[in-house]
DNA sequence: AGCACA
């Protein structure tokens, strides 16, 4: 009678340190929520973000803090970056911002909650979330390579971006065939959406989006055809980078136009952005605009008083230090997280 | 000149 193979003794010993790179700070701190926001709007934010494990929201007097830990220091970061100045609410004007925590969020081990606790501070996981019909709509992954906890998120093969559906669109980039004169027309003021008119009849959607997705800042665009006419909307992410290309772009002349260069305007309602009801004034309405598009616009560069805001005609005052100012102030200091 | 979507 041999003894037991050795190796038998060593499936019952825990791994040598296995978890040390858990150790590294893989939760985000998120600051500039309203103060009525609710812990299921922290997670109905994140659950979808790769590497998303658990949240929580804390509430300092009025001041939501939201914590969120991820898998890895790298996921958080990213998801760090895709909420800075993200605009949570423009109702109330709350933009995030969002950087490293101190310390990982402690998430409770076990999978039954026991719910004693007190409701604002308890915590929730994916594990209720990651349902099978989200995982990999399009690409199968094998479960060759088990993932571990009820938090585990399967990406799609392909990049998977939440938060990217204003990502770059895979069309072959277009050049401007040449420049026409454009005749300045009365324009609205700046704002991060651009209103391209006098396309050609023959100029197709994908032309158009191969000129403009290929534009810093770019979003979305869209192309309406009425008739004869054809114009497009053409959003960014800041009003700076719709105001470089209104500049740069103006009276470019695409290969299939036959009428000139394209007109670039300001449009009447920016995207996502209904006009306000006619009851309360035009004026009021446009400072409100204003410092809506200005959050929109995220604020990193205020636009300069460039020629091409001089162009305004004084339809509209530009947006003056005092808004621009006047974006939420919030506190950067940070208390533990748990 | 033609301004949608929410």
């Amino acid at each position: 009678m041999a003894a037991p193979p050795a190796q038998f003794a060593q499936w019952s010993t825990p791994a040598p340190s296995a978890d040390t790179s858990h150790d590294e700070v893989r939760t985000i701190f998120v600051l500039g929520f309203p103060p009525d926001v609710k812990e299921r709007e922290l997670q109905n934010l994140l659950r979808w973000w790769p590497g998303y494990e658990a949240s929580q929201m804390n509430f300092k007097g009025d001041q939501p803090m939201g914590f969120a830990l991820f898998s890895t220091s790298a996921m958080a970061m990213a998801a760090r970056d895709a909420l800075q100045n993200l605009v949570f609410d423009s109702e109330t004007n709350s933009v995030l911002r969002a950087e490293m925590a101190k310390k990982n969020l402690y998430v409770k081990r076990g999978g039954s909650e026991p719910a004693t606790y007190d409701p604002s501070k308890r915590m929730r996981t994916a594990g209720d979330y990651t349902a099978p019909q989200y995982a990999a709509p399009s690409a199968f992954v094998p479960p060759a390579a088990p993932t571990w906890g009820p938090q585990s998120y399967i990406p799609p093969s392909a990049p998977y971006d939440p938060y990217g559906g204003y990502s770059v669109a895979q069309v072959p980039p277009v050049a401007p065939a040449g420049y026409a004169p454009v005749q300045n027309t009365k324009d609205n003021p700046p704002c991060n959406t651009l209103f391209i008119g006098n396309l050609g009849e023959a100029t197709s959607e994908a032309e158009l989006r191969g000129l403009f997705s290929s534009q810093p800042g770019f979003r979305q665009m869209k192309v309406l055809r009425q008739g004869k006419s054809t114009v497009c909307f053409t959003e960014f992410g800041d009003v700076s980078s719709a105001m470089a290309v209104h500049q740069n772009l103006q009276g470019a002349v695409l290969t299939t136009s036959d009428r000139g260069g394209m007109r670039i305007q300001y449009p009447l309602n920016p995207y996502g952005r209904k006009r306000e009801g006619t009851g309360s004034g035009p004026q009021q309405s446009d400072s409100l605009v204003a410092v809506t598009q200005l959050n929109q616009g995220k604020l990193e560069t205020p636009p300069p008083p460039s020629a091409s805001v001089a162009e305004l005609n004084g339809t509209s005052e530009v947006p003056s230090a005092a808004v621009l100012s006047s974006t939420p102030v919030i506190k950067t200091e940070q208390p533990q997280a748990v």
